[in-house]
DNA sequence: AGAATAGTGTCTGTCAGACAGTATCGC
DNA sequence: GCGATACTGTCTGACAGACACTATTCT
């Protein structure tokens, strides 16, 4: 007898969500409660349904809503993983998404009687994961820091309004080392993406000017 | 009653197979002999077979098979392409790949009698593709360019010897306008991917060096 | 010699890294 | 004034674009 799965493999997507807390580079874990590979941490993640997504982007959207009780800004491809031995119940395919959330919507995380969600280090896990999701963490984060190095903002993991010096932060968080701050003033400010607001954070120091993202920006 | 399509998706593959013809970057379609989409043209695919596929890449291999008569030596995911509506028989999945072929073996097409292969203009296609395979092959473009943008040779694409001139015609084709040798050359002399043979070009002018790509060198 | 292609040298502007300096707040 | 944080100025070296120059072959 062959199995199901030799003739319609299993479909579903995965979600690194990255997030931001306490300048560190954060993604979202699931501890599994099911089997196969019951208890151990894993990216979220969930099987196709023909019936109810309109594509595989939105069966992310529809994982992740169980998750995370905000809508969240962006979502975008990293790659696909298949073959019949990366998941016990036979040939799977899962196609790997990535996703941020704003550091000010940490919290924002949905209870749930049957899982635990953690945010864990993003950049030295401290689990091996379940299947191949340490891989697919991997891949997730080498997207994310390549764009980062090639000038793009990492302004949807940013609240509405924030300092230079916070955007500083995060970018700093996703590649993980310090960055001078002349010279990250100085890239950032041909950037056509920020919009200086004459609002002010005012604390124990020199107000520091606000930003936002402008309209139709790129990440 | 539900379509099949609604539980199990048809999950296939679709190749962009680049090549340079002419000092012209070139993309492999077939004209479609079946329904759906009959006789137009479409960038080569076929349908994943578990029982036979080890992967995706397998599968896009096995079909890449069909059409060329030499090993790939270079083949990448570009990205995945999923819905209820891209595909007249319902829900499906496309996960489309990219593959480059040396110019010296343009030539090695597998006959067929059921279908006709073409090489046509990769940066302005003629006609309007199949399905959404404009958009498809665009986004295989768009992954091309942006390595060779950023400083990586299209090795992959050079026959076993090439001299320096031949190499930039390569990048010129890809990125769709011309270099500036001076700037070529020295960009390329930091590269630890090239290896100065002690052979010459011998033509109707100057003898120009011999190169061949190193061992493990990555695109 | 002249045509053709291979390959180099040089000038200039731009920008990154490094680091020091100035500005403006609370206390 | 002092600490702390925001923000700017400047020096230096590396590199890209542009373009002129030299080198080696064939006819």
């Amino acid at each position: 007898m062959i199995s199901n799965r030799e003739l319609y493999p299993l479909i579903s997507v995965d979600i690194a969500l990255f997030s931001v807390v306490e300048e560190t580079l954060k993604v979202l874990l699931v501890k599994r409660a099911q089997e196969p590979e019951a208890k151990k941490w894993a990216l979220p993640g969930g099987v196709l349904k023909p019936d109810r997504d309109i594509s595989l982007e939105a069966t992310a959207r529809r994982v992740l809503a169980d998750k995370v009780a905000v809508e969240l800004p962006h979502l975008e491809e990293v790659a696909t993983y298949s073959g019949p031995d990366r998941d016990p119940r036979g040939w799977s395919i899962a196609v790997l998404f990535y996703a941020l959330l704003p550091h000010d919507q940490v919290n924002a995380l949905v209870r749930s009687k049957v899982e635990a969600l953690s945010w864990e280090n993003a950049l030295s896990p401290e689990n091996l994961l379940a299947f191949d999701h340490t891989a697919q963490l991997q891949a997730a984060l080498e997207i994310l820091r390549d764009k980062v190095v090639s000038h793009a903002l990492p302004l949807h993991l940013m609240p509405e309004k924030f300092t230079l010096t916070a955007l500083q932060r995060t970018c700093e968080a996703i590649l993980g080392g310090p960055i001078d701050k002349s010279v990250f003033r100085r890239r950032i400010r041909g950037s056509h993406d920020l919009i200086e607001l004459d609002e002010f954070v005012r604390g124990a120091q020199r107000p520091a000017h606000l930003y936002r993202a402008s309209e139709g920006f790129k990440f």
